[in-house]
DNA sequence: ACATTAATTGAGAATGAGTCTCAATTACAA
DNA sequence: TTGTAATTGAGACTCATTCTCAATTAATGT
Protein backbone atom coordinates (compact mmCIF):
# COMPACT_ATOMS: atom_id res chain seq x y z
CA UNK A 1 0.00 0.00 0.00
CA UNK A 2 0.94 3.60 -0.50
CA UNK A 3 1.59 4.64 3.19
CA UNK A 4 3.16 1.67 4.19
CA UNK A 5 5.64 2.02 0.83
CA UNK A 6 6.13 5.72 2.25
CA UNK A 7 6.86 4.40 5.96
CA UNK A 8 9.32 2.10 4.23
CA UNK A 9 11.35 4.79 2.35
CA UNK A 10 11.43 6.92 5.40
CA UNK A 11 12.54 4.27 7.52
CA UNK A 12 15.51 3.21 4.81
CA UNK A 13 16.76 6.89 4.88
CA UNK A 14 16.47 7.05 8.59
CA UNK A 15 18.65 4.38 9.23
CA UNK A 16 21.46 4.84 6.52
CA UNK A 17 22.15 7.70 8.42
CA UNK A 18 21.83 6.47 12.02
CA UNK A 19 18.72 8.03 13.02
CA UNK A 20 15.94 6.54 14.66
CA UNK A 21 12.37 5.63 13.54
CA UNK A 22 9.82 7.33 16.87
CA UNK A 23 6.96 7.51 17.50
CA UNK A 24 7.01 11.12 17.00
CA UNK A 25 8.53 10.87 13.37
CA UNK A 26 6.17 8.38 12.57
CA UNK A 27 2.99 10.18 13.46
CA UNK A 28 4.45 12.88 11.77
CA UNK A 29 4.96 11.06 8.64
CA UNK A 30 1.87 9.43 8.60
CA UNK A 31 -0.37 12.81 8.85
CA UNK A 32 2.01 14.44 6.32
CA UNK A 33 1.48 11.31 3.68
CA UNK A 34 -2.43 11.99 4.48
CA UNK A 35 -2.27 15.50 3.39
CA UNK A 36 -3.76 15.47 -0.06
CA UNK A 37 -2.89 19.05 -1.27
CA UNK A 38 -0.76 21.73 0.57
CA UNK A 39 0.37 22.45 3.88
CA UNK A 40 2.25 24.50 6.68
CA UNK A 41 3.51 23.23 9.79
CA UNK A 42 1.71 24.88 11.94
CA UNK A 43 -1.72 22.88 10.84
CA UNK A 44 -0.40 20.12 10.85
CA UNK A 45 0.72 20.06 14.02
CA UNK A 46 -2.76 21.42 15.24
CA UNK A 47 -4.08 18.43 13.39
CA UNK A 48 -1.67 16.17 15.48
CA UNK A 49 -3.07 17.37 18.59
CA UNK A 50 -6.71 17.39 17.59
CA UNK A 51 -5.79 13.73 16.73
CA UNK A 52 -4.78 13.15 20.31
CA UNK A 53 -1.78 12.14 19.07
CA UNK A 54 2.07 13.48 20.10
CA UNK A 55 4.51 15.11 18.84
CA UNK A 56 5.67 19.41 19.83
CA UNK A 57 6.12 21.69 17.12
CA UNK A 58 9.79 21.32 17.70
CA UNK A 59 9.66 17.42 15.93
CA UNK A 60 7.03 18.83 13.65
CA UNK A 61 9.86 21.37 12.23
CA UNK A 62 12.69 18.99 12.38
CA UNK A 63 10.82 15.89 10.65
CA UNK A 64 9.70 17.95 8.29
CA UNK A 65 13.01 18.82 7.26
CA UNK A 66 14.12 15.37 7.79
CA UNK A 67 11.10 14.37 5.07
CA UNK A 68 11.97 17.24 2.44
CA UNK A 69 15.73 15.48 2.35
CA UNK A 70 14.60 12.33 1.90
CA UNK A 71 12.13 13.33 -0.99
CA UNK A 72 8.57 12.84 0.77
CA UNK A 73 7.87 15.90 0.73
CA UNK A 74 8.86 19.02 -0.94
CA UNK A 75 8.94 22.98 0.34
CA UNK A 76 7.21 24.80 -2.60
CA UNK A 77 7.39 28.02 -1.14
CA UNK A 78 7.76 30.66 1.65
CA UNK A 79 5.19 32.89 2.15
CA UNK A 80 4.53 36.03 4.57
CA UNK A 81 2.80 33.49 6.71
CA UNK A 82 5.41 31.01 6.66
CA UNK A 83 6.28 27.93 4.37
CA UNK A 84 4.65 25.75 2.65
CA UNK A 85 4.90 22.16 2.30
CA UNK A 86 3.53 19.62 -0.50
CA UNK A 87 3.36 15.80 -0.13
CA UNK A 88 4.99 14.66 -2.85
CA UNK A 89 4.81 10.51 -2.49
CA UNK A 90 2.45 9.33 -4.99
CA UNK A 91 2.21 13.06 -6.64
CA UNK A 92 4.45 14.00 -10.07
CA UNK A 93 6.12 16.56 -10.16
CA UNK A 94 4.18 19.90 -11.24
CA UNK A 95 4.13 23.49 -11.14
CA UNK A 96 0.94 26.25 -10.01
CA UNK A 97 -1.07 28.75 -10.87
CA UNK A 98 -2.24 30.98 -8.10
CA UNK A 99 -5.19 33.17 -8.79
CA UNK A 100 -4.39 36.53 -6.58
CA UNK A 101 -8.45 37.08 -6.05
CA UNK A 102 -9.76 33.69 -4.54
CA UNK A 103 -6.29 31.98 -3.66
CA UNK A 104 -7.49 28.77 -5.90
CA UNK A 105 -4.40 27.28 -6.45
CA UNK A 106 -4.11 25.08 -9.79
CA UNK A 107 -1.45 22.09 -10.57
CA UNK A 108 -0.20 21.32 -13.73
CA UNK A 109 2.77 19.92 -15.73
CA UNK A 110 3.87 20.41 -19.40
CA UNK A 111 6.40 18.04 -20.43
CA UNK A 112 7.18 21.25 -23.68
CA UNK A 113 7.86 23.27 -20.57
CA UNK A 114 10.32 20.81 -18.29
CA UNK A 115 11.87 20.33 -22.09
CA UNK A 116 12.71 23.67 -22.68
CA UNK A 117 13.79 24.18 -19.06
CA UNK A 118 16.24 21.84 -19.78
CA UNK A 119 17.59 23.55 -23.31
CA UNK A 120 17.67 27.00 -21.43
CA UNK A 121 19.87 25.63 -18.60
CA UNK A 122 22.28 23.39 -21.11
CA UNK A 123 22.67 26.76 -23.05
CA UNK A 124 24.20 28.75 -19.50
CA UNK A 125 26.57 25.71 -19.11
CA UNK A 126 23.79 24.82 -15.94
CA UNK A 127 23.37 21.49 -14.25
CA UNK A 128 19.34 21.38 -13.15
CA UNK A 129 18.57 19.79 -10.17
CA UNK A 130 14.93 21.37 -9.45
CA UNK A 131 12.73 24.33 -9.97
CA UNK A 132 9.69 26.50 -8.60
CA UNK A 133 7.29 27.80 -11.02
CA UNK A 134 4.52 30.02 -9.81
CA UNK A 135 2.37 32.03 -11.91
CA UNK A 136 0.05 34.90 -10.95
CA UNK A 137 -3.01 35.67 -11.98
CA UNK A 138 -7.10 35.29 -12.45
CA UNK A 139 -8.68 31.85 -12.33
CA UNK A 140 -11.21 31.15 -15.11
CA UNK A 141 -14.11 31.88 -12.58
CA UNK A 142 -12.79 35.09 -11.18
CA UNK A 143 -12.45 36.39 -14.62
CA UNK A 144 -16.60 35.67 -15.34
CA UNK A 145 -17.33 37.37 -11.98
CA UNK A 146 -15.48 40.99 -13.03
CA UNK A 147 -17.59 40.58 -16.15
CA UNK B 1 17.84 60.24 -17.61
CA UNK B 2 17.34 57.36 -15.92
CA UNK B 3 17.34 58.38 -12.17
CA UNK B 4 15.24 61.74 -13.42
CA UNK B 5 12.63 59.41 -15.14
CA UNK B 6 12.75 56.53 -12.25
CA UNK B 7 11.58 59.68 -9.99
CA UNK B 8 8.78 60.95 -12.36
CA UNK B 9 7.08 57.51 -11.97
CA UNK B 10 7.52 57.16 -8.54
CA UNK B 11 5.84 61.08 -8.36
CA UNK B 12 2.99 60.33 -10.04
CA UNK B 13 2.23 57.38 -8.18
CA UNK B 14 2.36 58.92 -4.97
CA UNK B 15 0.21 62.38 -6.46
CA UNK B 16 -2.02 59.68 -8.32
CA UNK B 17 -3.04 58.13 -4.16
CA UNK B 18 -2.68 61.02 -2.77
CA UNK B 19 0.54 60.08 -1.42
CA UNK B 20 3.73 62.97 -0.44
CA UNK B 21 6.87 62.39 -2.15
CA UNK B 22 8.81 63.03 1.32
CA UNK B 23 12.79 63.23 2.23
CA UNK B 24 12.96 59.86 3.36
CA UNK B 25 10.91 58.30 0.08
CA UNK B 26 13.47 60.11 -1.92
CA UNK B 27 16.41 58.78 -0.58
CA UNK B 28 15.00 55.25 -0.70
CA UNK B 29 13.52 55.52 -4.04
CA UNK B 30 17.11 56.90 -5.44
CA UNK B 31 19.39 54.20 -3.35
CA UNK B 32 16.82 51.48 -5.07
CA UNK B 33 17.40 52.59 -8.31
CA UNK B 34 21.29 52.51 -7.75
CA UNK B 35 21.31 48.96 -7.37
CA UNK B 36 22.22 47.15 -9.98
CA UNK B 37 20.91 43.49 -8.99
CA UNK B 38 19.43 42.12 -6.13
CA UNK B 39 18.95 43.42 -2.65
CA UNK B 40 17.62 43.07 0.82
CA UNK B 41 15.37 45.77 2.95
CA UNK B 42 18.58 45.67 5.91
CA UNK B 43 21.54 46.09 3.25
CA UNK B 44 19.77 48.75 2.06
CA UNK B 45 18.71 50.72 5.18
CA UNK B 46 22.52 50.00 6.26
CA UNK B 47 23.60 51.91 2.52
CA UNK B 48 21.47 54.64 3.13
CA UNK B 49 22.98 55.53 6.91
CA UNK B 50 26.37 54.75 6.15
CA UNK B 51 25.66 57.30 2.90
CA UNK B 52 24.59 59.76 6.15
CA UNK B 53 21.26 59.58 4.64
CA UNK B 54 18.15 59.64 6.86
CA UNK B 55 15.42 57.05 6.56
CA UNK B 56 14.59 54.53 9.41
CA UNK B 57 13.82 50.77 8.87
CA UNK B 58 9.77 51.31 9.14
CA UNK B 59 10.25 53.81 6.51
CA UNK B 60 12.26 51.25 4.28
CA UNK B 61 10.03 48.64 4.74
CA UNK B 62 7.18 50.68 3.79
CA UNK B 63 8.66 52.38 0.87
CA UNK B 64 9.76 49.06 -0.72
CA UNK B 65 6.07 48.46 -0.55
CA UNK B 66 5.10 51.39 -2.43
CA UNK B 67 7.76 50.83 -5.10
CA UNK B 68 6.85 47.27 -5.40
CA UNK B 69 2.87 48.54 -6.28
CA UNK B 70 3.90 51.06 -8.57
CA UNK B 71 6.40 48.25 -10.63
CA UNK B 72 9.90 49.83 -10.03
CA UNK B 73 10.92 47.30 -8.29
CA UNK B 74 10.27 43.36 -7.59
CA UNK B 75 9.69 41.04 -4.78
CA UNK B 76 11.88 38.54 -6.03
CA UNK B 77 11.35 35.61 -3.21
CA UNK B 78 11.83 34.75 0.57
CA UNK B 79 14.32 33.20 1.70
CA UNK B 80 15.11 32.17 5.73
CA UNK B 81 17.12 35.23 5.85
CA UNK B 82 14.51 37.32 4.66
CA UNK B 83 13.06 38.95 1.22
CA UNK B 84 15.31 39.64 -1.58
CA UNK B 85 14.22 42.70 -3.73
CA UNK B 86 15.52 43.53 -7.33
CA UNK B 87 15.43 46.92 -9.34
CA UNK B 88 13.50 46.60 -12.20
CA UNK B 89 13.66 49.61 -13.64
CA UNK B 90 15.68 49.63 -16.95
CA UNK B 91 16.09 46.09 -16.17
CA UNK B 92 13.74 43.82 -18.42
CA UNK B 93 11.80 40.67 -16.80
CA UNK B 94 13.50 37.74 -16.54
CA UNK B 95 13.86 34.53 -14.38
CA UNK B 96 17.03 32.75 -12.24
CA UNK B 97 18.91 29.96 -12.13
CA UNK B 98 20.48 29.53 -8.63
CA UNK B 99 23.36 27.63 -7.91
CA UNK B 100 23.45 25.79 -4.51
CA UNK B 101 26.91 25.31 -4.10
CA UNK B 102 27.96 28.57 -4.55
CA UNK B 103 25.17 30.76 -4.23
CA UNK B 104 25.92 32.48 -8.19
CA UNK B 105 22.63 34.00 -9.84
CA UNK B 106 22.14 33.55 -13.31
CA UNK B 107 19.75 35.62 -14.95
CA UNK B 108 18.35 34.42 -18.31
CA UNK B 109 15.17 35.11 -20.58
CA UNK B 110 13.29 33.16 -23.20
CA UNK B 111 10.47 34.57 -25.18
CA UNK B 112 9.88 30.88 -26.34
CA UNK B 113 9.34 30.35 -22.44
CA UNK B 114 6.98 33.10 -22.13
CA UNK B 115 5.37 32.10 -24.98
CA UNK B 116 4.80 28.42 -23.77
CA UNK B 117 3.25 30.11 -20.42
CA UNK B 118 0.82 32.24 -21.99
CA UNK B 119 -0.55 28.94 -23.79
CA UNK B 120 -0.48 27.15 -20.31
CA UNK B 121 -2.55 29.90 -18.77
CA UNK B 122 -4.66 29.89 -21.62
CA UNK B 123 -5.34 25.96 -21.39
CA UNK B 124 -6.46 26.60 -18.31
CA UNK B 125 -8.42 29.29 -18.63
CA UNK B 126 -6.16 31.45 -16.65
CA UNK B 127 -5.34 35.24 -17.14
CA UNK B 128 -1.70 35.23 -15.56
CA UNK B 129 -0.12 38.92 -14.46
CA UNK B 130 2.84 37.36 -13.59
CA UNK B 131 5.40 34.04 -12.08
CA UNK B 132 8.55 33.41 -10.64
CA UNK B 133 10.71 30.85 -11.70
CA UNK B 134 13.33 29.91 -10.44
CA UNK B 135 15.91 26.95 -11.29
CA UNK B 136 18.19 25.16 -9.20
CA UNK B 137 21.06 23.43 -9.49
CA UNK B 138 24.94 23.69 -10.07
CA UNK B 139 26.87 26.37 -12.34
CA UNK B 140 28.94 25.72 -14.88
CA UNK B 141 31.96 26.86 -12.55
CA UNK B 142 30.93 24.00 -9.73
CA UNK B 143 30.35 21.51 -11.87
CA UNK B 144 34.20 21.58 -13.33
CA UNK B 145 34.83 21.63 -9.53
CA UNK B 146 33.47 18.61 -8.73
CA UNK B 147 34.77 16.86 -11.65
C1' DA C 1 4.61 83.53 2.76
C1' DC C 2 1.38 81.34 6.18
C1' DA C 3 -2.01 78.52 8.02
C1' DT C 4 -4.39 74.20 7.84
C1' DT C 5 -4.51 69.49 7.94
C1' DA C 6 -3.93 64.90 6.79
C1' DA C 7 0.03 62.03 5.62
C1' DT C 8 4.42 60.57 7.36
C1' DT C 9 8.10 59.58 10.32
C1' DG C 10 10.85 56.95 13.79
C1' DA C 11 11.99 54.78 18.22
C1' DG C 12 10.92 51.10 20.20
C1' DA C 13 7.35 47.65 21.38
C1' DA C 14 4.97 43.78 19.49
C1' DT C 15 4.34 39.80 16.51
C1' DG C 16 5.24 35.40 14.70
C1' DA C 17 7.80 31.72 12.27
C1' DG C 18 11.41 29.06 13.10
C1' DT C 19 15.57 27.54 15.85
C1' DC C 20 18.04 26.41 19.94
C1' DT C 21 18.93 24.58 24.73
C1' DC C 22 19.43 20.95 27.73
C1' DA C 23 17.69 17.75 31.12
C1' DA C 24 14.86 13.78 30.72
C1' DT C 25 13.55 10.06 27.74
C1' DT C 26 14.00 6.44 24.36
C1' DA C 27 15.44 3.59 20.22
C1' DC C 28 18.20 0.06 19.15
C1' DA C 29 22.31 -2.81 18.68
C1' DA C 30 24.89 -6.06 21.21
C1' DT D 1 18.78 -6.28 29.70
C1' DT D 2 22.20 -2.79 29.20
C1' DG D 3 24.83 0.92 27.38
C1' DT D 4 24.76 4.82 24.85
C1' DA D 5 23.98 8.06 21.52
C1' DA D 6 19.93 10.03 19.35
C1' DT D 7 15.65 12.35 20.34
C1' DT D 8 12.20 14.87 22.58
C1' DG D 9 9.69 19.06 24.36
C1' DA D 10 8.90 23.27 27.03
C1' DG D 11 10.08 27.40 26.65
C1' DA D 12 13.77 30.76 25.79
C1' DC D 13 15.61 32.96 21.94
C1' DT D 14 16.38 35.05 17.19
C1' DC D 15 15.37 37.87 13.69
C1' DA D 16 12.51 39.86 9.92
C1' DT D 17 8.71 42.54 9.66
C1' DT D 18 4.77 45.19 11.36
C1' DC D 19 2.62 48.18 14.58
C1' DT D 20 1.95 52.29 17.72
C1' DC D 21 1.47 56.95 18.39
C1' DA D 22 3.29 61.48 19.50
C1' DA D 23 5.94 64.69 16.89
C1' DT D 24 6.94 66.34 12.31
C1' DT D 25 6.14 67.74 7.64
C1' DA D 26 4.39 67.96 2.66
C1' DA D 27 1.03 69.84 0.00
C1' DT D 28 -2.86 72.71 -0.81
C1' DG D 29 -5.33 76.95 -0.72
C1' DT D 30 -5.43 81.69 0.86
MN1 LIG E 1 1.08 21.33 -5.79
MN1 LIG F 1 17.26 39.18 -11.37
ZN1 LIG G 1 -9.81 32.94 -8.48
ZN1 LIG H 1 28.07 27.59 -8.45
Amino acid sequence: MKKAHGKLIFGTFLKDRGLRFTKERSVILQKTLSCSGHFDPESLYLQIREAGLKASRASVYRTLSILCECGLIERVKKTERGTIYENMFGHEHHDHMLCIQCGNLIEFYSEELERLQEALCKKQGFQGTGHNLEIRGYCRKCRKKKR
